[in-house]
RNA sequence: GCCGGGAUGGCGGAACUGGUAGACGCGCCGGAUUCAAAAUCCGGUUUCCGAAAGGAAGUGGGGGUUCGAUUCCCCCUCCCGGCACCA
């Protein structure tokens, strides 16, 4: 009786195995070419989830793939540790964030380890830890002495009862979601980064990023929202400053019948001053909170502010009215409404009874009702003046240069994108290295300073940061003029940890700089995987963090990721797995009950990397049999003894058909893995070829060794996918080498070959017959055997040929 | 609201460049084994008509291009991700 399958036993071998020779510990090698493999790192936040379980496979998958293909692979694995979770779970539990951080890595990196994956552990990188937010401390006061970061107002939501900043995701519905009180948009001083500085960059570098996903890279060239405009100004009554718009259609400036101010514009606050209905609208502006969704989504509101705009090319009066679509951080706070051919402006217009004026036609000559619907495409203006019967094109340019020169505007290049606010007013982050100095100003922190270590037993009760109640923490010395002075107390953004840990891994150790030579070595990463939802965000700040590191010479690299997965969420029961809904799968459980491999195989069987995964516990006790099936058919063929050394000029056509099979499984995965990241149609097909083998009866020498050569293939193209069982079927196979130093298989393309090809005959694009054909047959040889068959004849006899199309090797189609 | 993605048997999915729709797995049905059950093994399984051979319909809905469309184009519905302070 054969061993029976047993995966704690045969996991725990193979695990120790890998940690004795250190088998996924790397150093630079410059003779060996490089393949970086990096996972978004996780968020410690308890115990890993599906979703971990999911991403980890892959990039893992990826990784020991790589490294069968011969590349020096590297595979680190770190932790996002700054957030607000630890912030809630300290005041839920009264535990520092600290302390619970630290607690949940230890948990995370038992199970990560029991998972089997290929991390060089000696590289981890934690972000809370001061030896790693020292250097982006660092780079944030290089960036101020080249003027890439400035203070300046910005919106947050403010909570009026608890007296609070609130995250976006802490507002339910207009409210604190611990207050319950209704959400005010305030303005506070907050440190931003120039990430518009790179704009042009980000963007043109996109054309030539061809391993990236063509969808994440529409998202990132729309967010950075590059367009050509013009800037001009309109004279207010009575006001000395023009107010100044931009504008993407200049064409359609004669068609403007009012402007436009955002709740915190000045000129909305001087209206406010003798109009109470104007200061409680403007109120009623800025009870709401500040994500771009809500404002986009509610009800477009305004009111008339009693103050005329003249327009520059006609001298008319426009009003003036302010909207709570209209938003300070964009642009200049103000805009010109042309509601005849803008959607948002029409439907504003027509419910305050603005006058809809119309000064774009229709190209085609088509007559339009302005009243009726708005039209928004280019074509001819008209009721324009002097600009009648040009094309919107033409009269772009035609304004635009009125504007150059009479200096009242001109054309600009506008960006969607906004700088990137990096202060929080939270404690568990890192620190901004700054000092506020009545003399000197914000003054950066001097480098031999670093870091502004945050203290870390701290009582936390969740109203404020902790850090303002800690004068040994804010109370020092001016480092320019050495008077009293106060530190910073607002932290960074957790995105800024997140923007160059990809970088950091290469030299984890170095207390002497951000980055060294490593970095060269082993920057850009080579495939990044991790979830869609950082499509933008995280992908964008990274890419920005990479450039700004160029710049301060610590790389010559621009791109930091040549490759891009972004892989799907798992979903039980059609929703996101989480903890609010209840609907989660403990990883830890299931491989207690079937070992880490079936989980890993699941995960990679179920659905393509990048769609959305079902979970399915009957899905996994199927992965689970696979296994056991693969085992026994292992352990079976190797129990019955060494075998003949494989002649393949010497087989019957059964051994043939095997090997060919074999061959095909070979070509078919190693290009769904090495080319299509298609880990589910390659687990198929190696399914496949494992049915195949176990058809396949046949004790002869020949037949042994064609069996043999079949089942080394799947034990060596599973390994990637399932490690643990294929380390211990690789030795059950009569090696003595372990598994991971192997190479991937190679097609022998002498199996391949056939002498008949089966090819389908259509009659006018429907299946009607199979024929079996010389593979080497010409067109016209196909066609008559097409025609011959029994069943093609009933559909074609008695009517006319019109055509034949022979698609070779595949099909016949024949039009009648 | 805007940007990106998705929809295929009872279920997860396959069909890669416009060329056999439903690979592989789950579930279910039937059989073998068993005192019995579990496990395992063998066979079947899109729907409808038909004993079968075979035929008809069929990839969210509507239209179009083509000898041929799950695949390309236009319109629509629903679902998911992102929207700058969740990570």
């Amino acid at each position: 009786m054969s061993t029976p399958y047993q995966p704690e036993i045969v996991e725990k071998a193979a695990q120790e195995h890998w940690a004795d020779v250190r088998s996924f510990e790397v150093s630079e090698d410059p003779d060996k070419e490089k393949f970086y493999c990096l996972t978004m790192f996780p968020y410690p936040s308890g115990k890993l989830h599906m979703g971990h379980v999911r991403v980890f496979t892959i990039s893992d998958v990826i990784a020991r793939y790589q490294r069968m293909q011969g590349k020096h692979v590297l595979q680190p694995m770190g932790w996002d540790a700054f957030g607000m979770p630890a912030e809630n779970a300290a005041i839920q539990r009264g535990i520092p964030p600290a302390q619970w951080t630290y607690k949940n890595i230890d948990d995370m990196r038992g199970q990560l380890k029991r998972l089997g994956y290929a991390y060089d552990w000696t590289r981890e990188v934690t972000t809370c830890r001061p030896e790693y937010y020292r250097w982006e401390q660092w780079l944030f006061t290089r960036m101020f002495k080249k003027g890439l970061v400035y203070r300046k107002n910005a919106v947050v939501n403010w909570d009026p009862v608890d007296q609070t900043v609130l995250a976006n995701e802490q507002v339910i519905d207009g409210r604190g979601w611990r207050s319950d009180a209704l959400v005010e948009r305030r303005e506070i001083p907050q440190w931003f980064m120039k990430i518009t500085a790179y704009a042009d960059e980000l963007l043109s570098e996109l054309d030539a990023m061809p391993g990236w996903p063509e969808s994440v890279k529409t998202m990132q060239r729309n967010w950075i929202g590059r367009s050509e405009g013009v800037e001009l100004s309109f004279d207010v009554a009575g006001e000395g400053e023009p107010l100044t718009v931009y504008t993407t259609r200049p064409d359609t400036l004669m068609g403007v019948t009012y402007m436009a101010v955002a709740a915190e514009h000045p000129l909305a606050a001087r209206a406010a001053r003798d109009n109470p209905r104007i200061a409680d609208f403007i109120k009623e502006c800025t009870t709401t909170d500040a994500a771009e969704a809500t404002l986009e989504t509610m009800e477009k509101k305004g009111m008339a502010l009693g103050i005329s705009a003249i327009h520059p090319l006609t001298g008319e009066e426009v009003p003036l009215w302010v909207a709570n679509f209209v938003l300070m951080s964009y642009g200049t706070g103000a805009v010109m409404a042309v509601p005849g051919h803008d959607e948002r402006d029409w439907e504003f217009a027509r419910k305050h009874a603005i006058p809809i004026k119309q000064v774009i036609a229709p190209a085609d000559g088509t007559t339009i009702d302005i009243d009726e619907a708005v039209f928004t495409d280019k074509g001819v203006l008209v009721n324009s003046g002097e600009f009648d019967g040009l094309s919107s094109d033409e009269a772009f340019n035609a304004i635009a240069d009125r504007f150059e020169q009479t200096g009242r505007g001109g054309r600009t290049v506008n960006y969607r994108l906004r700088d990137w606010g990096v202060s929080r007013q939270r404690y568990w982050g890192a620190p901004i290295p700054i000092i506020y100095c009545d003399d000197c100003d914000a003054v950066p922190v001097p480098e031999d300073q670093l870091p502004v270590v945050l203290p870390e037993n701290v009582e936390f009760t969740g109203v404020g940061s902790p850090l303002r109640d800690m004068p040994a923490f804010f109370e020092v010395a001016c480092p320019r003029c050495g008077k009293p002075a106060r530190r910073e107390t607002d932290t960074f953004d957790t995105f800024v940890e997140s923007s160059w840990y990809f970088a950091r891994y290469a030299c984890p150790d170095n207390s002497d700089s951000m980055l060294d030579e490593r970095a060269r070595y082993w920057t850009p990463v080579d495939q990044y995987t991790g979830g869609v939802e950082h499509a933008i965000l995280h992908l964008l700040y990274s890419r920005f963090f990479q450039r700004v590191m160029r710049d301060e010479g610590l790389t010559d690299v621009s791109e930091p990721f040549t490759n891009l997965l972004t892989q799907g969420m798992v979903l039980k029961d059609g929703a996101k797995m989480s903890k609010a809904k209840g609907n989660t799968v403990d990883p830890q459980e299931l491989i207690g009950k079937y070992g880490a491999d079936t989980v890993r195989l699941f995960m990679m069987f179920a659905a393509p990397p990048e769609q959305a995964l079902e979970w399915s516990d009957d899905g996994v006790q199927g992965s689970y049999r696979f296994l056991k099936r693969f085992w026994n058919a292992v352990v079976e063929h190797a129990d019955r003894g060494p075998v003949q050394p494989l002649d393949p000029d010497r087989l019957d056509e059964s051994q043939q058909e095997l090997r060919r099979k074999t061959h095909l499984t070979i070509a078919k995965i190693s290009d769904d893995i090495g080319r299509r990241s298609s880990f589910n149609t390659a687990v198929a097909a190696a399914m496949e070829l494992l049915n195949a083998i176990n058809k396949f009866d046949d004790d002869s020498a020949a037949g042994r060794a064609v069996k043999h050569e079949a089942l080394e293939s799947v034990v060596l193209m599973l390994s990637p996918i399932v490690p643990h069982i294929c380390h211990a079927l690789w030795h059950e196979l009569g090696h003595r080498t372990p598994l991971i130093d192997q190479r991937w298989p190679d097609t022998d393309a002498a199996a391949l070959a056939v002498d008949m090809i089966e090819m389908v005959v259509q009659v006018n694009g429907k299946l009607r017959a199979r024929v079996s054909v010389p593979a080497d047959a010409d067109n016209d040889t196909v066609q008559q055997l097409a025609i011959a068959d029994d069943n093609v004849k009933r559909f074609v006899d008695g009517k006319d040929i019109r055509k034949v199309i022979v698609v070779p090797g595949r099909l016949v189609n024949i039009v009648v």
